[in-house]
DNA sequence: GTCTATAGCAGGATAGAC
DNA sequence: GTCTATCCTGCTATAGAC
């Protein structure tokens, strides 16, 4: 063995993170770093989660990370702007229908199955579970606008309190199923069944 | 003016947190620093918040506060105790009635009330805004699980998916209430009256 | 694109005087 | 109960080689 082995054996675990040419998975070095620390992000908190940890577990170092992002916010905000683009679909999708019954349960409908992607579920789990986080950012505040104009698609300030909150409910109701049915049997099938029998209701007549 | 004049005047801004004998507003030492801890972890999230912080804010150091909280995390856990405490006496209310939906409204209709108190409702929004803090804590875990007897309070696993799922949301009704009508203009009356309306519909037959 | 090394700072917590 | 002073640890971010 040579004298650097202990040193060669540690080299092993690192590796690329990722040529901007996507691999096989469709995954850039930049999707990568995002994956994982989103994840982080939502089990420890951003705040508890160090940059030397996301590192690790990518098998790089903190340097490597920066050369891809500036800071740490900025992970956070590449991950807020896909999801606020998203949204953004819908809303303009939702502008150019009239305001009914039928639309917000369309509106609901798609909402829900675009939920379907992994990503923005977790996106999701994070701010939700990241509030204070979030509401620091730039990015943060612009989620929480756009939030408002999903309520102002589903319901608007000249219909009565309890109407207005019914209707933003249905949306609560999407969000909710996840938390309330990790404590009871049901598959996902199930769970979404149930929250978008529920949540139509909430917007129906 | 004496030498030591600045260091005088640094040292008039600093006083005793508070006697063991409540003072006119019934504050103690301890629920001064409750108080001002909670609002911090509040508004900047409990891992932003440091000590130091609140210390100032309280104007002592932190030395001081360590001698009324062994650590960082007894201060959130003396809060969720307490509100651990609240629910169970609902929840000890509830398991001697009948379950019927008139308990069900009933029970939605006393946690509303209970709300009236600003503490609980900030330990809840402390709770919203910190999940992923909470989570480490074995108190957060002790929330979590009171939070799913409440669940079974409202409905139970032998139900239809979207029943459970409707009757839980009362609850977030509730919760949700203050978030909606931040953005738009209602008064604290009028929310809590929607938040009932709705909260009453969603645990009814 | 990734590395090593380190600057620079702030946090939680403790010791020991008063 | 409160203070000053300090320890120790870990973090974000940068410099500069390869």
């Amino acid at each position: 063995m040579s004298q650097d082995s202990t040193h060669a054996r540690v080299l092993r675990g690192r590796h690329r993170i990722g040529v901007d040419d996507p691999g096989a998975e469709g995954q850039t070095a930049r999707t990568r770093i995002q994956d994982v620390a989103l994840q982080l992000f939502i089990e420890e908190g951003y705040d508890k989660t160090s940059l030397r940890e996301v590192a690790e577990k990518l098998g790089v170092t903190k340097a490597a990370l920066y050369y891809h992002f500036p800071t740490k916010e900025d992970i956070v905000n590449s991950l807020i702007e896909d999801r606020i683009a998203q949204v953004k679909m819908l809303l303009d999708w939702a502008n150019d229908q009239p305001k009914t019954p039928e639309m917000r349960q369309e509106f609901v409908r798609r909402y829900s199955d675009e939920l379907q992607s992994e990503r923005h579920r977790q996106i999701i789990r994070f701010f939700e579970r990241n509030q204070t986080t979030v509401n620091t950012l730039g990015s943060g505040e612009a989620m929480r606008k756009q939030m408002i104009k999903v309520m102002d698609t589903l319901s608007d300030p000249s219909e009565p309190h309890a109407v207005q909150l019914r209707r933003t409910l249905a949306i609560f109701a999407i969000h909710a199923s996840w938390f309330v049915f990790r404590e009871r049997e049901a598959t996902e099938d199930e769970r979404r069944d149930a929250a978008l029998e529920v949540a139509l209701d909430l917007v129906a007549d």
